[in-house]
DNA sequence: CTGAAAGCGCTTACAG
DNA sequence: CTGAAAGCGCTTACAG
């Protein structure tokens, strides 16, 4: 009751007249302990609220039962639905989480990374941020023995558990229904070259665009970082020539919104003048101006495989268990913002 | 290097031959210490990249530079970027930042409050789920002496810090939009009685009313909790009689979507049968279909405002400052689904 | 069955 | 200016 103290250990010794080594296991049900003992130091303790502390238990132990979670911005539906799914596997596991955002700088990720060290956080999920193309803070990191699973943006150059989705064929699937509703001329715009949901997803474009038996314009492959005015300037720039696109395929959330928006002050028209199709959970998606088509992501499954596989290796003793990815499937839906395309 | 083991202030003392106090005063830049010996401990700290551990720190000093945020669903959008606030503001001031979801109700909310301060978190900061009626577990926290700060939802009962929006006003000139557009018959759709919330909205969307000379239909005034299909039906219940409403108010963003859901499925066209206005802080309203008009809150502000007053409280030594109550304005979004009525 | 001791990594009042 | 000691709250190997 009196004002900042949290009952202790020893609290519950002097009170019974024991050590403190007794009263630690008696709480810890040790079957050393007489029965009459435990008895009557775990009443005592339930009727003081006796919590352990878990900071000493973590400094005893050298772990902290916390996780560390990078993402590039929380406001984003992809990752506060993702980060749903680590919280719950996370608490259900005696986890706590801590989220860091990046903000799609590497030099915010690099001191996200070392806090979660410095911290001594016991494991990392990370989703890399637009602008990184180094991998030293991630590998210092796993080189000092911490757990360490990607997902999303993950490095083909780090050995690590993964989790991502089929980037290649959602793209393929979403490009190919485009080419389906009678667009030709199909743009894509994408985020940074070096991230691997960006390669993915190209290839699965073009992939789709070879097979129909149409050319790939390099012209309309454009990689935009996460400034909006930079995003913004790609989607007027495929407007600006003689030859226009007729369909855009965005490879992130951001970027389709941004595309919803220049279109508008553009006045081209959505799917009339320029169809559009991109990779976005926005839950409203349905509820748009046009509705949205989209490829979604099972975004809760994301977090929750993660935090399995990182609590896994959390809690195995395995120094090095062979890397594992985790790729599940996406969906696509199919609404006004890719309709038939009428001419 | 070693897989597992952070450089301690021990390793330094020994491999300098110097004992850890001296070790630790060096670091700490104390004034006592010859410089020479500062210098080499210094070096050799960066050289190993010694981190002080936070966790031995936080037990010597009984504090954790953890704050908790309890919030009912963090993917909502306001939750969300209110957080987003929050870590902003933390991560400057040195203190991190642990989420958790209440998912609207109390049995969790109590659970995650334990947590706080079984975790030895040095504040709160939350949001009261829909269904919590009692505050024990809040004043419990409090008398413990945990700095706890509410926003949005916000208890009058719990003498605190809290930060709010003009929630009153908000409603009031929402509802007056709606009169001046020229619909009279207004529904009220919004959450449980017992939240500052809701009485604040409901009390503005009365005025507003009334200021108009309409008069106050309490059937029309449903309190839904936050089961999706309880909200649908209090939706449905409002256009089962002869006497229709022109119009919904709706008092959180949550039942803003439900509203465009259900009265898509029931083929009421907003605004033409039915107008619709909400506090809603999606960024996407702008381009739903209709375009959603929306009271928004500065959430940012909401969250660093928060995070600003708990950690002046954690920070400063005064037991009981006098509670401080931050109201913050909120916008007018006029848009096309409280477009002019025209019969 | 119970207790004293050592230790997790750090800080600081107390000696020298 | 530097070191030995105590202590934050806990656990556990070692005695008894």
């Amino acid at each position: 009751m009196s004002a900042q103290h949290n009952v202790t250990i020893k609290d519950i010794a002097k009170a019974l007249k024991l050590s403190v080594s007794t009263v630690s296991r008696a709480m810890r049900d040790r079957s050393e302990i007489r029965p009459e003992t435990r008895e009557l130091v775990q009443q005592l303790a339930a009727r003081l609220n006796y919590t352990p502390n878990p900071i000493a238990l973590s400094l005893k132990e050298k772990r902290s039962k916390v996780i560390g979670v990078i993402v590039p911005e929380i406001a984003n539906t992809f990752c506060s639905s993702t980060i749903a799914g680590i919280e719950e596997v996370a608490y259900g596991r005696g986890y706590h989480v801590t989220i860091f955002q990046s903000h799609e700088t590497y030099e915010r990720e690099v001191i996200n990374t070392r806090l979660v060290s410095s911290r001594r956080m016991d494991g990392l999920i990370i989703a890399m941020s637009n602008e990184t193309r180094q991998y030293g803070h991630i590998t210092d990191l796993i080189e000092k023995g911490t757990p360490v699973v990607m997902f999303d943006r993950v490095a083909d150059e780090i050995n690590s558990h993964k989790v991502v989705v089929n980037d290649k064929l959602g793209a393929f699937l979403a490009t190919e229904h485009l080419i389906e509703q009678g667009y030709s001329k199909i743009a894509h715009l994408t985020i940074s070259k070096n991230l691997s949901i960006t390669q993915n997803r190209l290839n699965g474009f073009k992939d789709a665009i070879r097979k129909h038996g149409l050319s790939v314009n390099e012209d309309w492959i454009r990689h935009c970082n996460f400034d909006p005015a930079d995003i913004d300037e790609a989607i007027r720039n495929l407007f600006t020539g003689n030859d226009k696109p007729d369909a855009i395929m965005a490879s992130v959330e951001r970027i389709v919104m941004r595309c919803i928006i220049v279109l508008k002050q553009m006045e081209v028209r959505i799917p009339e003048d320029c169809a559009l199709i991109g990779f976005s959970d926005n839950p409203l998606n349905e509820y748009l101006n046009p509705s949205l088509s989209s490829v979604s992501q099972p975004t809760l499954d994301i977090g929750q495989r993660s935090a399995e596989l990182l609590i896994n290796m959390i809690e195995s003793k395995a120094t090095s268990p062979v890397a594992e990815t985790i790729e599940l499937g996406t969906i696509l839906n199919k609404r006004e913002s890719s309709a038939m395309r009428h001419r």
